[in-house]
RNA sequence: GGGCGGUUAGCUCAGCUGGUUAGAGCGUUGCGUUGACAUCGCAAAGGCCGUUGGUUCGAGUCCAAUACCGCCCACCA
């Protein structure tokens, strides 16, 4: 079937897309003999804001896929989705306006699942129209039973391995979500806050002066700080002082973390203001006064302002203060604080029994681990160092929350002991399971652990969950250690991190040998302009697909580097459109030239090895000896992840020398009658489209399927490759004996002549079709001569000069178009 | 405060291990039915490559300092 004058993606691509789904051309071979590229797929976070920049990074990891699939690796790509824990519970909280408190755990958790599952739809949705080559045999949800059982069981095996403990300690506490959090869950947040220096008074009467931006903590100040070395303190060290308002007495402490530059040098230490606070508190063996609890409001320890808010309590303080004189100064400030990155509340650090995984005993190993993965771009594994050498917190894992996976254990009753469940049973939830056994010390009484744990604990584990670990052992051994991790570099710090910590914990090994991180796609401008047209809202990703198409949106995503950060752009995907329709176009011309070919043997028929080096044009062995470079510097850029530099060398070689050069040179063979010069022109065409598509498909695979489905498989099946797709036809190869320095010398020459005839006509006014009666050359080099005398089919076609003239001089009466010392070109008109 | 990235044509960006007159797309201007393409083609204009030093026969490309922009991290009184 011809191809269609008009390329229409909008019918064209669900249509190749059904095509691919039916034929299975995506589908992972368990098993097979062929090197395994496994991919460790980044699970959405179900969020329900769908936007373009989603498909920014997923079109980076599938063009690897692509890539690597058409070099004849078994490629393992598969999906899942995040959808347990804090961030799904939020979203369903704020969709439906209800809260777990409101309507109960298990009715809660039914919303969770119900909601994430519809959302799930529209992310599969989008995926798949954006052409995304996903095996959707293996997917997951990290709420599911293989990843519950998955997660659970890596628990216990921590556990057996001491490599997780309980405790009762300052944790980070987030007030606004009520559960403790992790390290790496804080962000930093700048505001407006009010430094004011506070009158203490010592057992003497005199005044000493301390700065706090927290005066609702007052009430559970348990020392004042300062350093050694300050000399306006040595003789308050070891006095007692007097809290303003509460009126307790702390003591003056010394410790060289006392900043005499900070305040007034004196600081007071609250359970628990910040970490320092922690550190002070542990260090100095300090009093525990909870004055903050769980919902962020004060405690009875704050007497008339206990139940306010930290907010409230604060300007309450703050109003009590000044009343009764104990303000010296107040001073505007900006201030950085540590806040829950889901919800933006400042965080509390309030004394609570949670879970923790160690981290601080394995710092070199992490750091180690960090080396042997391969980090694209290379910079980005800066960022996971500085991250493991910062981190002051063993990974609390315990969430005081609803949807998620339930900690695998009972506390005895009687003794206290922790009951792990049965490793066959798992998953279990231990509010509705039991243990089998009693407990060593013959009570039958348990408690269940209600917590729920972090997201990350278990997304930490998608290699494994997504590797069939714990049920399918062939397959893990296929796929693990992965090839590769692509990801956006937000969550370096959580998702890389904890996954090669569970690694190492689990395997003693890294996850996988290469990570691939992302930017965002960020609104911009171009978003401004687009969300006008349609009422303000964010532009739906499918909108888009549709109104441009999967491949000019691919092209969007790709014109960017790894790494970096991109606005979103309609104009760039304006210009993936163009150069799909210039492929069409160029396909549609060859396909003439190509339908009647007897090509019995399939696409190897034009194969490099098929063509007839004697006939070939001097324009044909430069595109040739071109193409091939291309091909080995393109296959180079995609082995490193440089998708965009490839993308962007393909392009300039099909558009400046393929579709303006070449194609004008060799038409007039195509055209002419001189049929073995013809058949040359023919398999030179045949082979470079090929090729170029070929290289394309990764980057744009439908525009592509549909070129490779109309012309060059309509014939019987290859035998050396799998041609039912062109993506599962094999990547191009380089062939040497069509490199060729002097030709691509030579072309650069014809390219140099037609360039200055077109020149000369622009300039003159002339249409580019109107002949000419005869352009001279002339060129030192006797080698290059021959070769243009060669060229003049080429020469005569792109330059619709009736005669070629190749001799030692030029007839100066004719106009001189080029004079260098390589070539001088003059026409006459 | 420490670290990383960026600073190249009006806009968005390429420029690999330093080497002849610094590139592309968009935009601008002019011209044009080349027997595939007006969702086009051809051509033109447009840059002291952030600043200042240094290394070198030669630097946008290496080194140092510096200024902005962005990000990561840090104990944020």
């Amino acid at each position: 079937m011809p191809l269609e004058k008009r390329y229409d993606p909008k019918t064209i691509e669900p249509q190749l897309q059904t095509f691919w789904e039916l034929a299975g051309i995506y589908r992972f071979v368990p098993g097979d003999e062929r090197p395994v590229f496994s991919i460790d797929t980044p699970p959405p976070t179900v969020s329900g804001n769908l936007h373009l920049g989603h498909t920014y990074s997923y079109t980076h990891a599938d063009v690897f896929a692509r890539f690597h699939r058409m070099r004849g690796e078994n490629v393992f790509y598969p999906m899942g989705f995040d959808d347990n824990g804090l961030p799904t519970e939020r979203l369903v909280e704020s969709q439906l306006g209800i809260t777990a408190a409101e309507i109960g755990r298990s009715a809660f958790i039914a919303k969770c699942l119900q909601v994430s599952e519809e959302l799930e739809q529209d992310y599969q949705n989008l995926w798949q129209r954006l052409g995304l080559s996903i095996d959707w045999d293996y997917t997951y949800r990290t709420i599911d039973e293989c990843s519950r059982k998955t997660s659970q069981r890596s628990f216990i095996d921590l556990f057996q391995e001491g490599l997780v403990y309980r405790q009762e300690a300052p944790s980070i506490w987030c007030p606004s979500c009520r559960t403790a959090i992790a390290q790496a869950d804080v962000d930093d947040l700048e505001r407006e806050s009010q430094l004011v220096t506070l009158a203490f008074h010592l057992e003497n009467g005199e005044s000493l002066p301390i700065a706090t931006t927290r005066p609702e903590l007052l009430p559970a100040c348990v020392a004042i700080f300062v350093h050694p070395g300050d000399e306006r303190y040595q003789d308050i060290f070891g006095q007692r002082v007097n809290v303003p308002i509460f009126d307790q007495q702390v003591t003056v402490l010394q410790d060289p973390m006392a900043d005499p530059e900070k305040g007034s040098g004196a600081v007071m230490c609250c359970t628990f203001g910040d970490t320092v606070d922690k550190h002070w508190w542990y260090t100095h063996q300090l009093d525990h006064v909870n004055a903050i609890d769980q919902q962020g409001n004060l405690t009875e320890v704050a007497g008339d302002f206990a139940g306010l808010s930290v907010k409230k309590a604060r300007q309450a303080i703050l109003d009590t203060l000044d009343q009764q004189e104990y303000i010296l100064d107040r001073q505007p400030t900006t201030q950085i604080v540590p806040v829950h990155e889901r919800c933006d509340t400042p965080v509390e650090y309030i004394m609570s029994q949670q879970w923790f995984i160690r981290l601080l005993d394995f710092k070199e190993e992490m750091l180690a681990a960090g080396d042997q993965i391969k980090w694209h771009p290379a910079h980005m594994k800066a960022r996971y160092l500085t991250w493991v050498e910062n981190l002051a917190w063993d990974w609390c894992i315990s969430r005081q929350r609803y949807f998620g996976v339930p900690f695998p254990l009972w506390y005895c009753q009687e003794c206290g002991e922790v009951i792990l469940a049965d490793l066959e049973k798992l998953p279990v939830d231990p509010s509705e399971d039991h243990p089998n056994e009693p407990c060593s010390c013959g009570s039958r009484k348990f408690k269940p652990d209600e917590d729920i744990l972090d997201t990350w604990a278990t997304s930490s584990m998608s290699p494994q969950i997504v590797g069939r670990w714990l049920c399918d052992d062939d397959l893990y051994q296929q796929v693990y250690p992965f090839s590769l991790r692509p990801q956006a570099h937000e969550i370096i710090r959580t998702w890389a991190f904890y996954t090669i910590a569970k690694s190492h914990f689990h395997f003693k090994q890294v996850p996988w040998n290469a990570v691939a991180i992302s930017g965002w796609g960020i609104a911009g401008e171009g978003m401004g302009k687009i969300s006008k047209s349609r009422g303000g809202g964010p532009s739906p990703p499918l909108e888009m697909i549709d109104r441009y198409s999967a491949d000019a949106v691919r092209y969007w995503a790709t014109s960017t580097s790894m790494g970096k950060d991109t606005v979103i752009s309609e104009e760039k995907i304006q210009i993936g459109t163009k150069l799909t329709t210039k492929l069409w176009n160029v396909a549609r011309f060859s396909e003439r030239f190509l339908e009647d070919f007897d090509a019995s043997h399939g696409v190897d028929k034009y194969s490099i090895a098929g063509i007839n080096g004697e006939h070939l044009s001097p324009a044909d062995r430069w595109i040739l000896s071109r193409s091939q470079r291309l091909v080995r510097r393109v296959s180079l850029l995609l082995e490193n992840y440089d998708y965009a530099a490839a993308k962007s060398e393909i392009e300039n070689f099909f558009w400046r020398e393929f579709a303006d050069n070449y194609l004008e040179m060799c038409k007039q063979r195509l055209y002419g009658e001189d049929m073995v010069q013809r058949e040359a022109a023919r398999a030179a065409l045949y082979h470079l489209l090929l090729t170029i598509i070929k290289l394309l498909a990764p980057f744009l695979p439908y525009v592509t399927e549909a070129i490779f489905q109309g012309i060059f498989v309509k014939y019987e099946p290859s035998q050396s490759e799998d041609v039912r797709s062109i993506h599962t036809s094999s990547w191009p190869e380089v062939n040497n004996n069509l490199e060729d320095d002097f030709a691509e010398l030579v072309g650069e020459t014809l390219v140099e002549i037609a360039v200055s005839v077109r020149r000369f006509k622009s300039e003159n006014g002339m249409a580019l079709g109107t002949d000419i009666q005869r352009l001279q050359l002339s060129a030192d080099d006797d080698q290059l001569a021959a070769q243009l005398e060669r060229a003049s089919s080429d020469l005569i076609s792109i330059t619709r000069a009736r005669e070629i003239d190749v001799g030692n001089h030029l007839d100066q009466t004719l106009t001189i178009l080029l004079d260098t010392r390589k070539i001088k070109a003059a026409i006459e008109l």
